[in-house]
DNA sequence: AATTATATACGAAGGACTTCGTAAAAGCAA
DNA sequence: TTGCTTTTACGAAGTCCTTCGTATATAATT
């Protein structure tokens, strides 16, 4: 486990995403990802890489001249760090509030419905085998 | 609908679930729900209150000399709000990602999970229907 | 009436985050 | 070599948010 490692803010997870996405890759290729949603100068995507190197969350390669840079966090144990947090302010603790308005709100395809179903009966009987 | 009502920052959420839970209150009774959590000034949440009246955030009667503030966003709403941000910025647009992992951290009851397999199939049905 | 308590108003400080200008170094091209 | 481009480094400004000190007004208490 790592962590020390505070939580990205929301700019460095737009950069963590384009690192797990690529995999290791420059500032200048990172910029260049950022800007096909957005307009952001490059030596604000290197100033905001370079925080997130000190902060560990993201490793850098000073071997050349360009640095590349890597993603230090895995998306997984991102996402779960930041719902729980975001479960607990906004739904006060309650994920299944929060599943509730997310399926209500975004329609599901039927086969993601399916993928859910299965995950809940899973569940339900792991939760038969504990008696 | 209302909006252009900005969203609510951590803090005003804070504010708000108060409100939301107990009605229109005076910044005392707000700021003593609040302690019961952690340790925060008079003035502190005076100020904030204060705030989100300007924002559109909170409605204040100013009649007697203790102000009464009523929230001026529906908890739905604001949480429907706040879950598509984080749904695009934390799991890129996936809401079905977000499920699944708010079900596999969380466990949920049984209630709960028959619960949201009704709404699961009601929304197969509803789907059905369309064709 | 004088004191004490409670409320609002205001401003400003401090921190976190984002943004960008400028300089210096390194590589490339004419 | 000389100049152009790319890169890193650094610092500082600007914004948003939170926090709190202080002043002022109003109410309650003695």
């Amino acid at each position: 486990m790592n962590y020390n490692i505070p939580k990205p803010t929301e700019s460095e997870l737009e950069i963590l995403q384009v690192l797990w996405e690529y995999g290791p890759s420059s500032v200048r290729f990172v910029n260049d990802k950022l800007n096909e949603e957005r307009e952001v100068g490059y030596t604000t995507t290197l100033k905001l890489m370079q925080i997130m190197a000190e902060k560990g969350l993201a490793l850098r390669d000073t071997q050349s001249r360009t640095h590349i840079y890597q993603a230090a966090v895995s998306e997984a144990d991102t996402q779960k760090r930041l719902l729980q947090k975001f479960v607990d302010t906004t739904f006060r603790g309650s994920a299944m509030k929060l599943v509730m308005q997310a399926l209500g709100a975004h329609q599901a395809s039927p086969e993601e419905l399916d993928e859910i179903k299965a995950l809940i009966e899973k569940m339900e009987s792991d939760s038969e085998d504990e008696k």
